[in-house]
Order: C-alpha cells, then sequence, then structure tokens
DNA sequence: CCAGACGTTGTT
DNA sequence: GTCTGG
DNA sequence: CCAGACGTTGTT
DNA sequence: GTCTGG
C-alpha cells in the first residue's frame, strides 16, 4: 500500500495549505519552507511521487533550531525511503525496503525503534495516494488504479487544481499521513534527510481496495500530537494511529503505473465502463493473443468463484461499529 | 568472539 | 525469480 | 507502488 | 550503530 503519491503544489501553497492554530492562539501560523541540500535531490511538483523522490514533510522545528517551540513547524524536503543513519557507501544501496514501515512491532524495530525513540516524527503531505487494488489476483499491470484522497469542499475536484481557490482563502484538505524520518551523513558530511510511511491493517471499506493502509492523521490535534516529540512521548504517539473514518477514491487509468509517467492524467477520473489501461482499446483483443485471454479468462472464474461488484468509487465514513477514537484507546505498548 | 541482519508487499 | 530505478 | 533489467566485448 | 545467531 502506499507505494505512490501526488503532490503538484509549490512550496509557497504548501506552506499556506498548512496553516495551523498553536494551542491557545488564534492567529493561525505557517511553516517555513527550510530547504536542505538533501545530496542534491530536490523536491519537484508531481502527479506520480514514486519511492527515491524528494517531497517536503512537516516537521517539529525543534529538530532544526534548539530554541523553537516544540509545537511549531516546518515544512522540510526529504527522500521518500528512509536511508538509515549507520549505512555507510552510496545512499541507494542499503538494501532495505523502506518506503513503508509496519506499526506492528514498530517500536521493538532495530530500524525504527531508534527514530522513534528520538522523537523523529514527520507527516508526510499529498493530495492523494494511488493505491492498486489488491483484492483480486491480477498481475500488478493489470490490477485496478485509485487516487484516494480527503473529503473536500462541495465545489473542489481533486484533479482540476483551479476549484482549489488557494488564493482566496480555499482550503485544499491534504492528506497527512504519519511517518518518521533520519538524517543521513554521506562521506563528506552532507545531509540527507529521508522518510517512511507508516501503515498498518485496514479497517472499513477502504478493505475491497486493499488490506494494508497508510496511518492518516486525521484531525488537527493528532497532527499537533504526532509532530510534538517533546510534549507527546512515542507511546502515546503511537496510540494516535488510528483507522481512518472519511476517505475518498475513485479508479484513475493506469498510466499512473509507469513512475516516469508524471503528468495530470495520473490522477484525472477513469469514466466508468473503461478497462483502466489508458489505451483507449478496452475490450478489442489482438487475434494473436485470442487463445491466450480466453485461457486467463477461464484460469480466473475458476480461482474466483464469482463475480464481486467493481469497487468504482468509494467513501469511508462514520461507520462506527466501533466507537470514537478517543474512547477506544489502544493499550499503551511497552517503548524501550 | 565475529558475522550478518536491520525491511515491505504480495503471492503460493 | 529478484533486484534496481523512478 | 510498478516497470524493467538481468550482459559482454570491442568500437567510435 | 546495535542486536541476534552461531
Amino acid at each position: 500500500m502506499c507505494g505512490r503519491t501526488c503532490l503538484t503544489l509549490e512550496p509557497k501553497e504548501l506552506e499556506s495549505c498548512c496553516k495551523y492554530n498553536k494551542n491557545g492562539q488564534n492567529k493561525p501560523k505557517q511553516p517555513r519552507y527550510r530547504n536542505e541540500f538533501n545530496c542534491g535531490k530536490k523536491y519537484v511538483p508531481s502527479f506520480n511521487v514514486a519511492p527515491t523522490d524528494v517531497t517536503p514533510v512537516l516537521v517539529s522545528a525543534l529538530h532544526f533550531d534548539e530554541s523553537a517551540d516544540s509545537a511549531d513547524r516546518l515544512l522540510v524536503p526529504m527522500m521518500w525511503g528512509m536511508v538509515p543513519r549507520w549505512h555507510k557507501g552510496d545512499f541507494r544501496k542499503h538494501g532495505l525496503t523502506t518506503n513503508n514501515c509496519r506499526l506492528e512491532g514498530l517500536a521493538f524495530s532495530k530500524l525504527y525503534g531508534p527514530p522513534l525513540a528520538s522523537g523523529q516524527r514527520c507527516v508526510i503531505l499529498c493530495e492523494g495516494f494511488y493505491e492498486w487494488q489488491t483484492v483480486k489476483p491480477l498481475k500488478p499491470s493489470e490490477r485496478a488504479a485509485f487516487y484516494v484522497h480527503a473529503p473536500q469542499a462541495e465545489k473542489v475536484k481533486m484533479e482540476d487544481k483551479s476549484t482549489w481557490q488557494l488564493e482566496t482563502g480555499g482550503q485544499l484538505q491534504l492528506l497527512r499521513i504519519a511517518g518518521l524520518f533520519d538524517v543521513w551523513n554521506d562521506e563528506n558530511g552532507d545531509k540527507l534527510y529521508s522518510y517512511t510511511v507508516i501503515t498498518f491493517e485496514t479497517e472499513g471499506q477502504f478493505a475491497s481496495i486493499h488490506h494494508r493502509s497508510p496511518a492518516i492523521l486525521e484531525t488537527d490535534a493528532q497532527v499537533a500530537d504526532w509532530l510534538d516529540f517533546k510534549r507527546v512521548p512515542a507511546n502515546r504517539a503511537l496510540n494516535l494511529l488510528q483507522p481512518c473514518q472519511a476517505l475518498k477514491w475513485y479508479r484513475v487509468s493506469n498510466v499512473v503505473n509507469n513512475s516516469r509517467n508524471k503528468s495530470d492524467q495520473c490522477n484525472k477520473p477513469l469514466e466508468q465502463g473503461k478497462s483502466g489501461d489508458g489505451s483507449g482499446k478496452s475490450g478489442v483483443v489482438p487475434k494473436s493473443k485470442m487463445m491466450q485471454s480466453w485461457l486467463i479468462v477461464k484460469k480466473r472464474k475458476h480461482d474466483e468463484g464469482e463475480e464481486q461488484p467493481l469497487a468504482l468509487e468509494g467513501t469511508v465514513k462514520q461507520e462506527l461499529k466501533t466507537e470514537p477514537v478517543d474512547k477506544k484507546p489502544k493499550p499503551d505498548p511497552d517503548v524501550p
């Protein structure tokens, strides 16, 4: 899950979309964009952000300024895929899969335990993320792709930036995902900041798409607590990570499959009835492939038993089979 | 003591 | 099949 | 996450 | 860097 995101806002626009209220203050503050060298890798706004790309994340300002208030925030570009601080040599060659990190066992992890204990928590920002439906046994190239995003004001269309009203007080609701970051130094002492997205088992309607979900922080209070590592210790922070109650999604074409395709076609809603391969020749089977595809169809019918209705659009909302979040705290994990 | 792992997802 | 690159 | 490589020698 | 396995 969560191996591709969409973030097309410029740094200045992001600052404006990340306004926050500090406890006891009415005047909203904006996090400052603080650039970092990151071994020469820069943030490039993109409809198709992949691991190894750099995107801005929120962190407590205290990580960069000893005299800062831990409740203040900075926007810092970091690379997706956490590079362990002890790694030697080329930063691309650590050999570990660190774009996601499982919440289960996180506190005891050799890799992620220390950053968690050090309060290296961040919030990954995106307009939405892409998910490939894995509830059916299809090859990766044939999986249905979805664009998943936060609920928006009525007139806001995720695929049309002109509806976002960025300059007129309108606020695009970004997705805010809990993550951890680390700092790595190359042999010259240059720093590379990098992050991992926390995941857990899906609960609710979203399970029709994928059984793992990113840990989305839904409320401003959750975001504030996750970031403020001085005020909120690790064990309490982990308790903030709960299944998301309000998510939207829609089908997109498989143009997004190739991470080299960075165009605005990536998050365009797929018209109903189209195959999703973006090729425009849905349903046409070349003669040479006829026997092969017939065999595949036969195999699928055998494997699946029956067709299930295709989840074309979705909403997760207030299906409170469980109690509200604050009434259902998880037991405090024993954090080392 | 040294060597080797340290991670995720999906699939069978 | 498995790893690397985007 | 998916796509694409996975290799060598010699030549320009 | 730090922990686990041999």
